[in-house]
DNA sequence: TTGAAAGCGCTAACAA
DNA sequence: TTGTTAGCGCTTTCAA
């Protein structure tokens, strides 16, 4: 009956009364709403799909669980692949998406120039939120402040007295790798410091003892990094131990991208933080609008990093 | 009409030119089937919701990304959440996948006693596998030996020579938790050997950088350590490099738990690993068949630990 | 404000 | 082997 329907869903055209009682009714008789016969017939499976490269990336994983409750509150079950940067899997994974009818999708996948990617994104029958890709096609966006974030480490260094400043990423071919290296130079030579040695692993997962240990063990080292806060920071870690190297007495550390290994670290580690909560709330508050229809024109955000100082750094010594 | 549902399914009887000519056509037309109304009639969502208690445990990670692979060849959408082990969230997200139609879930929740917990799953409309997980329903289930898992790992450090192990695992109120420190002192008194000192942190992901440390500035310290494989075993590598204890020269240092972490620290670190391809396939067999009804009676398994021998282990030098 | 009726897009049962 | 028909459980539209 159309009654009991808006007065379960709260529609407007219900007597408070009769509301009442039709939910009452439908708490005792323990009913369950079919979640199929609804986007059936509403067009709306109220699913969002999430797709990102690496869940093993703590900015993932913590993004993903507030998301997740975030869209909950609003009544969306959000779906998570993982693609560990797997081309074929990233193809696989928007199929499934396009499928099973996603309300919308927020995308960081590993490839954002692939052909085969853009056209599947092109033509998804769906609202799509990009997050920090340089995908070409028209569709909501946030991206990082790379540039500014590597002013706000290498400035902070640079006060310090720092002049030799040893950087570690991934030259992955997203967004993120390709900005970060030219920003890291930019923000070296905005401070009057010339870029030396850097250690770029494959991906933020690559190990990178064997580079970094070689990168420090010269006659001048470098007296500062700054490091990619994936595997590549606990890499780096290991490293320096080996080396005998302590954090900040011997060599000052930033982390690229907070997380629990940063914070609990002992010394704490210095850090470059996104604001998760403004992020949830602009990919919340974007796709909702986009699935209501009440957004017009793409939207294109930039959100900027904090410097989260804590004590893996200090005055240079040279 | 029905022939070309037939054809799509590729279910029996239907002329193999009658399913090519279908499928031809379905490719140029560009056809998506659609998901809800598949679900709606054949009262099956094809979605298969995971509940795990901690998304940052290498385990859950690696295993989720397996599990979803091979349950997407299957056709199965795989849903995932991750509860931190809060009450609550366990409780909703149980009450969504009932409600959004799961056709079987896999639980490892942190809560595995709560009576409100165990009322959702007694009445919850498809089956139930469980992840080491001592929950009183009637459920298919998979548990670690963690008995045979601390003979293993006591034994090869006992047999080189090793007396004095200290144990750095959670007592949380799960399963793996209740039995690890048991297991552990069974162990010991096995091999001839007294437990001493133990750190335990609250959850696998709370920092024991004080406690360790304080363990292993004692006098006669320990010569060899058995650590959880998850924030634990980052949180101990710091205490030592702190203590600049090295290992394994100084001290001997096993994972419970195999991870990126261990296998690519230098040096590697001997862990106690879980067969991911066995579970992955144990789950999956028992899931379907149990979705497609050839299940009958309740399936218990127990899954061994191996012992990967790496190089984070050497004779005991007292 | 409520009830009645139609129909979302499939698949299962049945008839041809 | 194929075509026809009914109907899954909701929401939406329309009429009362």
């Amino acid at each position: 009956m159309g009654t009991a329907s808006r007065a379960m869903n709260e529609a407007p055209g219900v007597m408070e009364q009769t509301r009442e009682a039709v939910q009452r009714a439908a708490r005792e008789l323990g009913y369950q709403p079919n979640a199929a016969a609804r986007a059936l017939r509403s067009r709306s499976s109220r699913l969002i799909g999430c797709l990102f490269s690496d869940l093993e990336n703590p900015l993932y994983t913590r993004l993903f669980n507030s998301l997740q409750d975030r869209l909950a509150d609003e009544g969306f079950v959000t779906l998570i692949t993982a693609s560990a940067g797997k081309l074929d899997r990233e193809k696989q994974a928007i199929s499934i998406f396009a499928e099973r009818g996603m309300d919308a999708i927020v995308i960081a996948p590993g490839h954002q120039q692939d052909p085969e990617i853009v056209q599947l994104l092109e033509k998804f029958p769906a609202p799509i939120f990009v997050l920090d890709r340089d995908i070409p096609i028209q569709a909501d966006r946030l991206v990082f402040d790379h540039f500014a974030a590597m002013d706000l480490a290498v400035g902070h260094l640079a006060k310090l007295g720092h002049r030799s400043i040893l950087p570690v990423f991934s030259h992955q071919n997203t967004r993120p790798g390709l900005m970060r290296h030219a920003a890291f130079d930019a923000a070296m030579r905005g401070a009057g410091l010339t870029p030396g040695a850097r250690v770029e692993p494959e991906t933020p997962n690559t190990p990178v003892f064997r580079e970094v240990q070689a990168a420090l063990s010269c006659d001048d080292r470098p007296t500062a990094m700054i490091v990619q806060g994936t595997h590549v920071l606990p890499s780096t870690l290991n490293a320096l131990a080996n080396l005998r190297l302590r954090v900040p007495e011997d060599i000052s550390l930033i982390a690229v991208g907070d997380s629990a290994l940063a914070e609990e670290h002992v010394p704490p580690i210095t850090a470059l933080r996104l604001d998760r909560s403004a992020l949830v709330e602009e990919i919340t508050a974007r796709v909702l609008a986009r699935i209501r229809g009440q957004a017009t024109e793409v939207s294109e955000k930039v959100l900027g990093y904090q410097l989260m100082e804590r004590a893996s750094c200090r005055r240079s010594i040279a």
